[in-house]
DNA sequence: TTTAGCTACTTGTATATACAAGTGCAAAAT
DNA sequence: ATTTTGCACTTGTATATACAAGTAGCTAAA
């Protein structure tokens, strides 16, 4: 058992969770102020610096938007689902009903001969260990995911279970590698064979294509996966 | 004139253009190490603190990635159009030759039946400034803009030029009105008729399509756009 | 030669404080 | 009655400071 050892979050990051945590149980509604800067201050035993960077992490992902002057204005959750702005897409969409079929197990292979993102001498060499997983959304095939690890440095990656987990907390428990950030391309593709098989959608189906590449904290360490979503029923949503 | 009234940055956001500047002008490279935050103190006058701010937001925009212990990593600058995680388009594109063609000119017109975002009473009372917009990359259609302003508070908006102009310019020179951030959906459709006429592609091509609420510093002000983009040649990018 | 630990550097977190600037409301002046 | 002024409140910017935590490289011991 090797449990998480124990993290004990920032305090700006507590806070910041708490707040979140009660925005989207209801306790603040759209359109309510949250308390001032000060208030929580004095309620929370932190200074202000401290309380401002919390509020600034949920401005940023769209909880509330602030005015001088005014306060902060707690926003409407959007609807869809949440994954261009943010890490993963487990840890994202939430409330709803995802599960995760490992299609491909994860096996060491080349790299592919055309690859979008440039990759170090080492990441070549060493190859990648690849898996395909399919995710269903209310039982709806959605994501066809296609993922890109380097091989380096991830014992006994290929013989762990890749359902119904998320890989990032893979990463993050077995091989203590945090996600960052990241970057990706998108495009609207029409489907390709695998897309129609896997997505169960006609030919010439419109698909969007995600092929992003993740930071971790491991300097030259980085996640690659291509996305092919199904955006009939749910349509993607981004902040900024 | 209204010329604009010299707002005055921010000393963290001065730094903040001045290193960006230098990174896009190649004074960094990608893999350099910025100078570190105290040098950054030392060399501008400011303090840390508000070396950090600058900092942060060049992190946000990945342009740089921080490691604690070591320092700040400048990054390679991403290629493809970057509309997802900022304000505008004319702004991110820089470089390239961007030109923009008013194909529908601003009037005024009641909301569509079907809108995909709740408007407000207010709103949807005063109907909506409506035009069109055509933008070229490099002389080839590549977006193809639906815009909706309510039509409070906007004089004489209908008889301005929108060619070869960002409306955010305009809203910010002319009416003082700032987009301070935003949401969007994004989906892949199949080309509307409409597309196929303005973007020049086939029947059942795949186009992505955006739809977009933006926040501005009036409380209740929000500017709304539809976005077809044809992808074939230049894929959108984002960073989170 | 290898390894362990020290050290000097880096960024991360947190406090305390001060003043600027925007908002909304109520009281005062017109 | 209407407009203006001022005040109390909000967030925004900036300084000064301290210590924690991670990294890289050197040094001395094994």
């Amino acid at each position: 058992m090797d449990k998480q050892t124990a993290y004990q979050l920032p305090r700006y990051r507590e806070l910041y969770e708490q707040l979140r945590r009660h925005i989207e149980d209801g306790i603040y509604h759209p359109g309510d102020l949250l308390p001032s800067e000060n208030e929580l201050c004095a309620v929370n035993q932190v200074t202000r610096p401290t309380v401002r960077r919390a509020l600034d992490l949920l401005a940023n992902e769209g909880y509330i938007k602030k005015h001088q002057g005014l306060g902060s204005v707690v926003q409407n959750p959007p609807k869809g689902i949440g994954i261009l702005s943010f890490s993963g897409t487990t840890s994202v969409i939430g409330r709803e009903n995802l599960k995760t079929d490992a299609i491909v197990k994860p096996y060491v292979r080349p790299w592919p001969e055309q690859f979008v993102f440039d990759l170090t001498d080492t990441e070549r060499e060493s190859g990648c260990i690849y898996f395909e997983r399919l995710r269903y959304l209310n039982d709806i095939p959605v994501f066809y995911d296609l993922s890109y690890l380097p091989n380096i440095n991830l014992p006994r990656f290929t013989s762990r279970s890749l359902n119904n987990v998320s890989l990032f907390d893979i990463l993050r428990e077995h091989y203590r590698i945090e996600i960052k950030g990241g970057m990706q391309y998108i495009e609207a593709i029409p489907a390709t064979e695998s897309c129609q098989k896997h997505l169960g959608v006609n030919p010439e189906k419109p698909i969007l294509k995600l092929q992003r590449k993740l930071d971790t904290n491991r300097l030259d360490f980085f996640v690659y996966s291509i996305l092919f979503c199904n955006t009939e029923e749910h349509s993607l949503y981004g902040e900024f």
